[in-house]
DNA sequence: TATTGTTATACTCTATAACTATA
DNA sequence: TATAGTTATAGAGTATAACAATA
């Protein structure tokens, strides 16, 4: 409000609020519930991209829990857009690969897959003009570096790319005080073995 | 994939894949859980920004369902970040207003407050120098824009601005069977009446 | 009837804790 | 023991459907 020395300073909040208006918007045009992310159309994007890979590579690549991804998994398996097999190489580990169905599905969308933002839908960004895209692309890359190393130096044991990522992690964040168990309910893996 | 004419095209799917990501740094960085976009932080960012706000007004401002929007205040308000007052004018309606405690918080984070993204962590933006902040802006903006008309034209009755939201909305999204019901559980309101 | 809001139900995503299987 | 992964439980967020209260 007293700044008229260029295009005008804009705040943080404003940008937050916006972004987060366009995720939802987002989400709301591609017609599923969503939530911002998608966990299931990333898994089959990226397995659209680089094809099969392993559970554990994809763990990294997503940054969430092993037992988050298992349940992604599970729903994709469900729905037989994704298969696994066991690694033979290392049988605790298996390799996940997208099914003809999930790569051929893009052009067809009766079979309402996970939508990976890049086919139908995806237009979101088709109102912006060159210029305005590889702005955008390179603010975000900036704004996701950035995040990056703040994520390296606040938790121990992150960022992309350095693989340590072990489980340290200590037990401090609060939430969900989960404990259940108690009635033996079969056991790991049970579903494939 | 043949137009090296300008910075580059960048692909929609690029795009897309950089914002989730995006996305999801910020929700880690911001250090919960949360889904990229904190309703109850942005609820009390709004509300600390602006003041008591009705409830109805909070809906359009976030943009999801009334049902939501319960939800959200409920856990606000039983956490003792928000009050609720009926309207006196229109005792249909609530007026929202954030506590002392809320309106205090942002300092002390002992308390462990439903971040609202303008104070600490919401420096996710600072990397970015006043030409790409406003570039960022206007882009949102117009993604924002172009989404919001798609959503009035597949959705009847959302927009913002246009209060028309009545109750339309055909059953057609094919999820959430939800039914139920059919206990006498009070009545609306129950919880304040 | 239209507007404003709540409750019940359902589903996705993520997390922690406990556990299995393999190395 | 360390890795890789699963299942049970929990909780946030959002949605639809079916109401209630008020205008």
């Amino acid at each position: 409000m007293s700044d008229p020395e260029k295009t005008a300073p804009v705040a943080d909040a404003e940008l937050a609020d916006l972004f987060r208006r366009t995720s939802r918007l987002m989400a709301r045009v591609h017609h599923r519930l969503d939530s911002a992310s998608h966990a299931q159309s990333h898994v089959l994007g990226l397995l659209r991209e680089r094809g099969p890979v392993s559970q554990r590579d994809l763990l990294e690549e997503l940054d969430v829990r092993s037992s988050s991804l298992s349940e992604v998994l599970r729903k994709l398996e469900l729905g037989g857009w994704i298969s696994r097999e066991r690694n033979p190489e290392d049988r605790r580990g298996f390799v996940i690969s997208a099914t003809d169905r999930a790569l051929a599905s893009g052009e067809t969308s009766d079979d309402a897959p996970p939508d990976d933002g890049t086919n139908g839908p995806a237009d979101v960004f088709a109102c912006l003009d060159d210029g305005e895209r590889s702005a955008l692309r390179d603010i975000l890359a900036k704004v996701a570096a950035s995040l990056s190393e703040a994520s390296l130096a606040g938790e121990p044991g992150f960022g992309p790319g350095g693989r340590g990522r072990g489980r340290g992690m200590g037990p401090g964040h609060g939430r969900g005080k989960g404990r259940g168990m108690g009635k033996g309910r079969g056991m790991g893996r049970g579903r494939r073995g």
